[in-house]
DNA sequence: CGAGTTCATCTCACTAAATGAGACATAGCC
DNA sequence: GGCTATGTCTCATTTAGTGAGATGAACTCG
C-alpha cells in the first residue's frame, strides 16, 4: 500500500470507479456507451461493471439506451446539473437579463463561472443573428483564457493565483486555440483599465468578436462574468457601446439583487 | 419535508450514500448544505461523512461554497447534465428550433422528454411575452399527467404503461396540482383525434394555456415532446392554428434529420 | 487577543461489504 | 435453432470503507 496517496485519484473506490463509467458514458455523446467500452476503458471486472452499472442506474445517474447493451447520461444528472449551475442564484438572477439582452440587440449572451482552471457556462441565450463561439451551450466548458469571459474572470483573481492558472493552461492554450500567454496578459490589462474584455484572438473563429464584464461581489472577487458574442461586422463603435453599456445595467441589477438574498442566512 | 424513504434502493451502499449527499446538497438550492444538515439527514458517521464529501469534491460532484462549511453542487454535474439533456441527441437538434419559433411568435417554447413517470424539460426557449409555467428551466420535473408535453408523451405509450404511471402518479396530480386522471383521460383522446395535447386544467396557473405535440420515433413510439404555453388571452383560434403548424413543421423537421443521425452506427 | 465553536483530518482496529473468477441465464440476430 | 453478446448468480477472499474519539485548523465573538 503506498503511504503516497496523493492527488490524482483517492477518495472511496466506488465513486472513483462510478465517476469513470459516467465519464466513459460521456464521452460516447448522444450514443452513450456499450459494455465493451467500459471494460476496455476501466480496470475492474465484469460483475462489478454490472453492479455499479445498476447501482447508477437506481439512482438515475445512467439509463438504458434504446439499443440494448448501451447506456446513456441519465436525467438526474441532468436536474442535479441545473442545479449546480445556479451557484449563489446566479443563474436564475440572469437568465431573464440575458434573454432581453438577446432579444433587444440580437446578439448572443452568456453568463460564465469558473470552475477550478476552466471557465464553465452556465447559461446562453442566443439572439436572432447567427453566431460562432466556443461554447454551444449550457455546460460548456472551456480552459481559462479562451474566449473574453474567460479574461473578465481573470484579471480579478489574484496575481499569483491567475499566473498559476495560466501557466497551467498554456500548453493547451497555445496547441487547442493558437493563444499566448502574453496576449492574454495585454488583454487583462485592458480588461482592468476600460472594465471590459474583448477575448484575445485565436486563430479559430476569426469572424467572430465578443465582450465581456465581470460579476464582482463587494469585496471585488469575480462570482461570474456575463459576455456576448457576434459577427465581427456588427461590432461597430456604437453598437459595441450600446451593448456594452445595456450589459453593464443588467449586472449592476443583478448584482444588487443578489446582495438582497445571498445574506438571509 | 417529505419522509421519502428510499424503500428499495439496493446497489453499493457508497453510491447511494454519495447520491443522498448529492439529492441533500440540492435540497439547499443555491445556499447548498452545512455540516450539520448532512449529519441530520443521513445515517452514517462524522468520519465517513468528510470522506465521502471530500471524493464528490475530487469528482467535481461538489464544491465549496463561499461560505465555509456549507458545500454546493458542483459543475461537474453541469457538464454531464448538459451531455443527459442531449438523449439521443434530440436537444441539439430542437435548440435552434425552439429558438425560431420563440423569436416568430413571441410564446415560450420546451422540449420534453419521459423520465420514468416524470415529464422532465431538456431545453426551453422563453419568447418575449411573459409566461408562468410548471416548469423553470432545463431539468425541471413534473409528474406524467401535468402540462400539455405530459399528455403528448403519455398518449403514445401502450395502455398498459399509462394505466400504470397514472395510477402512481395520480394521488400528487390531485394533491398538488388538482388534476384528475379522468380529465387527463380525455385530453389524450383528444391528442389522439386532432394529434396535439392541450393540457389539463387544474387549479394552478389558470391565466395560461398551452399546446404540445409528441415527437415519434419511426415506430410510434414517444422520443419526447415539444410544447408551448402562452397567456391564455393570446390563444386566439388564428394563433393556435398558427403556432401548431410552426411546431409541427419544426418536428418534422427535427425527425427527419434524426432519422439520418440515429442510425450511422 | 485569547476562549470558544465548528469544520476538517488523522489513527487504528474491525468487519461489513465490494471484488473477481467463472458458471449460468436471457435476449436478440441470422 | 444455433450463435453471440448482454446481464445475473454464487461463493470464497480480502480489500476497502467504517465508527469512535482524539487532534488539528479556521473562523467568531466577546
Amino acid at each position: 500500500m503506498s503511504a503516497n496517496e496523493n492527488s490524482t485519484t483517492s477518495g472511496p473506490t466506488t465513486l472513483v470507479h462510478a465517476m469513470q463509467i459516467l465519464q466513459v458514458t460521456a464521452r460516447g455523446g448522444h450514443r452513450g456507451a456499450s459494455i465493451d467500452d467500459y471494460l476496455n476503458a476501466l480496470s475492474f471486472s465484469r460483475p462489478t461493471l454490472y453492479r455499479l452499472l445498476k447501482g447508477l442506474k437506481q439512482q438515475g445517474f445512467l439509463r438504458p439506451s434504446p439499443i440494448r447493451g448501451r447506456y446513456l447520461l441519465g436525467y438526474e444528472l441532468l436536474v442535479l446539473g441545473a442545479q449546480a449551475g445556479n451557484g449563489a442564484g446566479l443563474r436564475d438572477l440572469a437568465r431573464p437579463r440575458l434573454l432581453a439582452l438577446a432579444q433587444r440587440w440580437g446578439d448572443s449572451f452568456y453568463l460564465f463561472a469558473r470552475d477550478g482552471v476552466n471557465a464553465v457556462c452556465l447559461e446562453v441565450q442566443n439572439g436572432a443573428y447567427p453566431v460562432g463561439s466556443f461554447v454551444r451551450a449550457t455546460g460548456g466548458r472551456l480552459p481559462l483564457g479562451v474566449g473574453q469571459a474567460s479574461i473578465a474572470l481573470l484579471a480579478y483573481l489574484g496575481a499569483d493565483e491567475r499566473n498559476e492558472i495560466l501557466s497551467h493552461n498554456a500548453e493547451r492554450l497555445i496547441d487547442e486555440y493558437a493563444i499566448a500567454i502574453a496576449d492574454i496578459d495585454a488583454e487583462i490589462a485592458h480588461q482592468l483599465k476600460h472594465g471590459y474584455a474583448r477575448g484575445v484572438e485565436g486563430s479559430l473563429l476569426p469572424e467572430y468578436s465578443g465582450l465581456a464584464i465581470p460579476i464582482l461581489d463587494h469585496s471585488g472577487h469575480p462570482l461570474g462574468a456575463m459576455s456576448c458574442s457576434m459577427l465581427k461586422s456588427r461590432m461597430t463603435e456604437d453598437h459595441k457601446r450600446e451593448v456594452l453599456q445595456g450589459m453593464q445595467e443588467e449586472v449592476a441589477a443583478m448584482v444588487n439583487q443578489a446582495h438582497g438574498l445571498l445574506y438571509l442566512d
